[in-house]
This record gives structure tokens, sequence and C-alpha cells, in this order.
DNA sequence: CTAGGGTTAG
């Protein structure tokens, strides 16, 4: 009786632990224990362990950790004869693999007798895991020379160890291994070509492996939404993501995950709404990740209490929420509570991590908290690029530029662009002062020196001229952009209206109500006038001509709230997009808009949420 | 009766 029974308590207990263990090294010991516990009595009554057993123990000790135990068993196998066998090969190269690094697996698979494709497998795997996708590959290729079948996991494995180390010409050349072996269509083997094609940043090749598919199923959909929603591809994504629904296959958390980035960056706010239905009918609006991600779409489409409502009703929270949070506030010019909220997550317990860290830094800057600001960096061990950039950032906006260019220095970080950038923003911010004008055009001079394919440093440069009126300089910037064929980015703004979103280009007079827009605009301008409100004062030396151009009229920005003003019902909030920069002149004259209108304005460009409230912006100007 | 595999959020 004895023998099958703890036979059998083993294998149960090593399957249960396998299910409920995702991460190897974390001891779940109570099962573990009984595992062992019976092993030991069944050598205590002589029962041998046979070759059905000792795979099993083995993966108990690699599952909870138990080096020293599985290298024991390690010698009972030898001694018992069963170092030929497969299954015992293959969880002592798992085990060695896991708990002492691939080489150590590696020197057990070099001395094994027999290998097939499982142990083949099984060490390229380590390696990828060890992030040595070239060895994998290399090791694959080993295996297919040496005549071993070739069949689905190891494909997927190969195929996977391409992605990781973005080679296309690799991927291409597994993804011919698969044909040739007549598994290419395999829904394993497609999903993995998938995600390689992805990694690799072809979204063709993925998008024909995708259309060729027999079957596809949820992973399929959500690698290929996620590849999209990656690249920027927000309405291809939606797309996707809806044609999934058609077809019959249920949207999971990890398919919500994925397509949620896509809701919070396009300005069809009604599709995360949607979508926030779709998860309560269905039952799935506890999962972590995907409140989460709820979170964050509703922050970046402008509704942080919606935001703040689910962060504060959620049970537990991991590092994302708060971060997500944390960078919520700020974006929305409330710092001093994303500050207060990393100070909460201290004391929660919660591990805090790199991105937490550019979390609070972006919140003390957006609140002009530098003393925080220094602690918070002097926290942090080895702080990346970003924390040095937002640590520029913070102090060059608070006009320590002296400091701001000696901790460049310090850090040897001047030639990095993310960190001229918030340089420039503090010289922007501080022009007033005079030597900061010739320190912003010295930036610019590096950053287009860093970055000459890049037409957006020459658009500052052009505008730095035009700050300083000169006309000529201006021109000349204008001919060296078309002489060297770059395209700056044409200005777009985004309202939703009505479950429609209109899109508004610079002076764009394409809308069916395009008279209307450009009528209330000329009459709040003349109310602005009326009352004072001059565009820009430095302004005024310039010719008329150029003045034009500048006053905001014809801005994207302007068009898309005109057009809210006179479609939305009164008091109703603005929220728009554009996907650059305000410029100054909208800025103040959406101020000036929102108290002489009554209105709430929102408008949402690529690095905050500009909240206009009674003549006044979140953002502090 | 056993072993290796493809998907998610800041």
């Amino acid at each position: 009786m004895l023998p099958i029974s703890s036979f059998r308590l083993v294998k149960k207990l090593c399957a249960a632990q396998k299910h409920k263990i995702k991460e190897p090294t974390h001891l779940s010991s109570g099962d573990f224990n009984h595992a062992v516990s019976t092993y030991r009595q069944m050598l205590l009554r002589g029962v041998r362990p046979d070759r059905h057993t000792l795979p099993r123990i083995l993966t108990a000790s690699r599952l909870s950790g138990s080096f020293s135990f599985g290298k024991q068993v390690h010698g009972q196998a030898l001694k018992l004869g069963f170092s030929s066998d497969h299954y015992v090969t293959t969880a002592l190269i798992e085990m060695y693999g896991r708990l002492d690094g691939a080489d150590a697996a590696k020197w057990l698979f070099d001395k094994s007798p027999r290998r097939n494709s499982v142990s083949w497998t099984l060490l390229a795997k380590l390696y990828v895991m060890e992030d040595k996708p070239r060895l994998a590959i290399d090791l694959f290729n080993q295996m297919v020379d040496s005549g071993a079948d070739i069949d689905l996991v190891a494909l997927a494995t190969a195929i996977g160890a391409c992605g990781l180390l973005k080679s296309l010409q690799e991927g291409r050349n597994a993804h011919q291994i698969a044909r040739k072996c007549g598994l290419e269509f395999d829904v394993l083997v497609s999903n993995s070509l998938l995600k390689m094609y992805i990694d690799c940043g072809s979204m063709r090749d993925a998008r024909a492996v995708f259309d060729q598919m027999p079957s596809k199923d949820a992973i399929s959909w959500t690698a290929m939404v996620r590849g999209y929603v990656r690249k920027g591809g927000f309405n291809e994504g939606l797309k996707l993501f809806r044609q999934m629904n058609v077809e019959g296959i249920k949207a999971d958390p990890l398919a919500i995950s994925s397509i949620l980035p896509a809701c919070a960056r396009t300005a069809a706010h009604k599709n995360g709404k949607e979508i926030h239905g779709y998860l309560i009918r269905n039952g799935i609006d506890k999962n972590l990740t995907v409140l989460n991600a709820l979170m964050d779409m509703y922050v970046k489409s402008g509704y942080i209490e919606y935001a703040w409502n689910i962060f504060s009703g959620m049970k537990d929270r991991d590092v994302i929420s708060w971060t997500v949070m944390i960078l919520g506030y700020s974006f929305y010019g409330r710092g001093e509570l994303g500050v207060g909220l990393f100070r909460e997550m201290e004391k929660s317990g919660v591990e805090i991590d790199q991105i937490t860290y550019v979390a609070v830094l972006y919140a003390c800057y957006t609140a002009r908290m530098v003393e925080d600001g220094r602690f918070y960096f002097n926290c942090l061990e080895a702080p990346k690029v970003a924390h040095c950039a937002l640590m520029v950032a913070l102090l060059a906006g608070a006009g320590l530029f002296d400091e701001a260019t000696a901790f460049m220095e310090k850090r040897k970080i001047e030639r990095h662009a993310e960190v001229l950038r918030a340089l420039l923003d503090g010289c922007r911010i501080h022009q007033h002062q005079q030597q900061n004008g010739s320190t912003g055009k010295r930036v610019i001079e590096q950053l287009c020196d860093l970055e000459p394919l890049n037409a957006e440093n020459y658009v500052l440069l052009s505008n730095w001229y035009a700050h300083h009126a000169k006309w000529d300089m201006v021109n000349r910037m204008r001919e060296t952009i078309r002489d060297m064929g770059l395209r700056p980015k044409k200005a777009y703004s985004w309202i939703e209206f009505r479950n429609k979103v209109h899109v508004f280009g610079t002076g764009d007079v394409s809308h069916p109500r395009s008279r209307r827009i450009y009528w209330e605009l000329e009459s709040l301008m003349k109310k602005a006038d009326e009352e004072g409100m001059r565009p820009n004062s430095d302004y005024s030396l310039h010719e008329v001509e150029e003045e034009r151009e500048c006053i905001p009229i014809g801005h994207s920005e302007m068009l898309a709230t005109s057009f809210g003003l006179i479609s939305t019902e009164r008091g109703a909030t603005i929220r728009v997009t554009k996907n650059l920069r305000i410029c100054c002149h909208c800025h103040s004259f959406a101020k000036f808009i929102s108290k002489i209108v009554g209105r709430q304005i929102l408008i949402k460009d690529p690095t905050y949420f500009h909240h206009f409230k009674d003549g006044s912006c979140s953002c502090g100007d």
C-alpha cells in the first residue's frame, strides 16, 4: 500500500507546487516539506525511488529552491543507475539551471549520454532567461544539425530567442525551419512568430503571419493588438480589438490591459469608458493589472478623479498602482499630492522601484519642490539618465542654473538630448533673465548638433530667432529644414463630441462649422482686446504681418476649443488633446476664455494637462 | 502515470 500512496502524494504535491508557484525561488515550504518527508518515508521503508519518482522530487527541490537537497537526490539517482534516463536528466538539467545558472546545466547537458529535443530546448530556454539569446540560438542550430527532432516547443523557444535578440535575420531563418517542418501554422509556433516579428519591430511580417493563421486564439489577438499599440498605432489596435470581439474571442484581462493604453492616448474617450463598462459586466474589474491600466487610462484622458476613485477603492495596490497615481497628479499640476502619495507609499511597505522615483521626481518638478527633489534623488543608488534629466528640469525650473549645469557636469550627462531639453525648459521659464536667452540658444544648438536629423530642433531654433525678432534667420532656418529634406511634425488638436472625434490642423477651414468657429474666436479676441489683454508684450516690436502669425486664432487647439464652445452645452468642461506643446499665446488666451465664458478647459499636450479655470492654469505658467 | 512552450499595466 505504502509505496503507491506515497508515490501519489509526492506526485500530487509536485503538481500542486507547479501550479501555485510562479517564481521558482519563492519558497512555499508547506507542500514541499510534505513531499520531501513522504519521500524520506519511502526511503526509510526501503522503497526504491524509480524513474517516475526521481524527476518529481527533483522538480519539488527546484521549485522550492532546496538546492542541497536536490544535490542529494542527484547522488541517489547516480547510485541507483538512472543517470541516462531522459526524464531524470532533464529534471536535473532544469534544477541545476534554475538554481545554479545555465552554465551548470550546460555542464550536465554536455555529460549526458543522450540528448533529445527536450533537453536541448530546456538549455536554450535557460539561456534566454539569462538574457543570452545568442547562445540559445546557437544551441538551436546545433540541435538542428544534430538531427534531433524539431518539435513545437523547440521552435517556439528558438523563435522567442530571435525576438529577444531583435534579429530579423535569425527570426526569418527560424521561420523558414518551421515552414520546412510543417509546423508554421501551429498556433503555438505562429504565436511565437508573431511576437518575434513584433519584437523585431516588423509589424508587416507579424501581420502576414497573423493573417495566415488558420485559427487564432486570444493570445494571437492580444499580441497583435499590443504590437500596434506599442508602435503608436492606436486606431489599428482598437480596430483589431473590436474585430476580436466580433469573431467571438472574449477579451480577457490580458487583452484589456493591452488595449487600454490605446484608449488612454486617443481623444476618443468613449472607448475607455466602454471598456470600463465591459469590465463591470464581465466581473473582471477586480484584476490588479486591469485596474492599473484603467487608472492610467482615466489619468491620461483627463479624468483624474475617476482614477482616484479606482485607486482609493483598491484592496491591493502594487508599485504600478502607486506610480500611476503619483504621475497622474503631477501630470495634472498637483505634484504636491503626488509627493504626499509617495510618502504614504513608503509607509505601505510596497517595494519602490526606479520608475516610482521618476514619478516622484516629476511630482517635485511640477510642484517646484526643490528640496524634496534633491532628497529623493539622493535616495537613488544608481540614478538613470531619466532621473538626472528631471533633476536638471527641477533645478533649472527653479532658476538655479549654476547648480543645474554643475550637476550636469558632475554626472557627465551634457550630451543627452532629454537632459538638454530639460535645461531648455528652464531657460524658457526664466527667459526674462538676460543671460538665459543666449544660454537657451546655445542649448538648442547643442541639440541640433546631437540630433541633426530631428526637425523639431530646428523649429526650436527658428522660434528662438522669431522670439528675438531676427526674421532673416527665421527664413534661413526654414530653408535649412527644407534643404535637409526634414519634415517637422504638423500640429493637430482633437476634441470628442457626440461620440465622434473632430480633428483640427493649423488654420484649418475644412470643418463644416468652420465659419462659426472662427467667428466665435474673433469675438473672444475682441473682448480680450477690450479688457486690455495683449498677446505678449515682446511681440510688439514685430512687423505687422509676422504679428498676425503669432495671434493664436488659427492654432489647432483654439479651433478645437472654439468648436467645443459652440457645440457643447453651457458650463460643460472642454477637453482638447494636442500632439505638440501648447504655445504661450494660446495658453494665455485659453486662460482668458475660461474666465470670460465661465468654463473649465482641459488641454492635454504631450507633457502636461493644462487645466484652465477662472482665468488661471494648473501649470502655474 | 513523468520533462521543455506562446499574452498584460506605470
